[in-house]
DNA sequence: AGGCTAATGACAGCCTCTGACAGTTGACAA
DNA sequence: TTGTCAACTGTCAGAGGCTGTCATTAGCCT
């Protein structure tokens, strides 16, 4: 179970913040909750499954659990967090002329990796976008995720009236671009969850579709069909 | 607590549903119920009010609150329920040749007056719209109504959907600039909820103003403030 | 008036989440 | 190596949301 040195020598890891044995217990009880909590809610549902349950299955008293992750709601979106945080930083790194649609909608399109690789250090892939569609079905974890959402959306708001040099609390179009293109998100996200093709590759090409019909959709015509 | 008349005429009631004492005590229950519940989030918090705290105020067993309300939060929304089904009414009552995101606009500028009046019959409008700020800031509030928020597009998207003669499993348009439309609204919300002036006038006008720029946000040139 | 049924209250119990206390274990210095 | 300190953990007790059960009450109908 080991995997540092032999005998302990603290220094020669690099200066960033060298784990230590107790770091990577604690580590690994985090992730194997995590993977715990996942599968049990894929296969058996959100509300069917206790946090006993989980902490029963990683070893763990169920007073443990509730160290790690302040509620049962957390420790289900915990990986989406992660997720969540390399778009913000993709949206960060657009080039500052783009339109603020377009600087999202491309921000978007080249997180995807990165996303999947932030993903798989956690829990493996597949079972993140599984339990992706019992997040639309579960009533609570919908709500929580819109929610969730919500926040987030704010944050990018504030990223997009900085790159045009806007007051957030004096210009509402950088909250409500913002809000647009989340809506578009959940859209997506909804109509991904009922197909049977739920992989990541089926909605990184159902969001590209329909972000770029925003504009049509609001300002066209709205004559002749357009799958 | 006697209202009715002196013995027991119930053959001069309206032939429309005829109320009944037993009816009557209901919805007399039901809607202190939904007082109580209201005053006191609003006066104390949503999470600081226990079910048991409401249950007394009415004077029943927490257990006839649960019979009346699945869910604390199912009474807190109850009110929220009717005014909105009151904007579906609207939405369907509009003429078939607008575009889709004039009909909503135009729908819920209409139908303001309606809902004030659904509202006022079974609590305070003042109270109802003091109760809409505490959603804005009780993240548990906050997450059940945009999950609500969500179910109600839905439902507004098929009548969009049935207005254009469009096929709302093959045609993502019409959920497209209904969410769009929620977007905005939420939005307008928030922004009002932080508001001192948090009446119905300022809602209605906020809403207004905020839906006339949606298309010039997304399409139009961004220089030169507009408040 | 008397029977029928809906509405209520009074438990008992499950589940999420928190505080308190004590036991265990890694980290670090003597 | 050993002892001390701090972090991590388990156990216990309890509050609050919510549900099932059962006896009692109260409106309704003949």
């Amino acid at each position: 179970m080991k995997v540092a040195g032999t005998s302990a020598p603290p220094e020669t890891a690099p200066a960033a913040s060298r784990p230590g044995l107790r770091e990577l217990k604690k580590q690994r009880t985090r992730d194997l909750l995590l993977r715990s909590a996942l599968e049990l809610f894929t296969e058996r549902g959100y509300e069917e499954t206790t946090v006993d349950d989980i902490a029963e299955a990683a070893d763990v008293s169920q007073r443990t659990f509730f160290r790690y992750f302040a509620s049962k709601e957390e420790a289900a979106f915990f990986v989406s967090r992660l997720a969540e945080s390399r778009f913000v930083e993709a949206v960060h790194a657009r080039p500052p002329g783009e339109a603020p649609l377009d600087a999202l909608r491309l921000a978007l399109a080249e997180s995807w990796d990165t996303i999947g690789e932030a993903v798989e250090q956690v829990v493996p892939l597949e079972l993140h976008m599984r339990f992706y569609r019992v997040i639309e079905s579960t009533p609570a974890l919908l709500a929580a995720h819109l929610r969730r959402a919500t926040e987030l959306e704010e944050e990018i708001a504030r990223v997009v009236a900085g790159r045009e040099g806007l007051d957030i609390d004096r210009d509402p179009r950088p909250r409500v671009v913002v809000a647009v293109f989340g809506a578009v998100m959940r859209v997506t996200e909804r109509i991904w969850s009922a197909r049977d093709d739920a992989g990541l590759a089926a909605l990184r090409d159902l969001t590209a579709t329909y972000l770029d019909q925003v504009t049509p959709a609001l300002t066209g015509d709205w004559r002749g069909p357009e799958t």
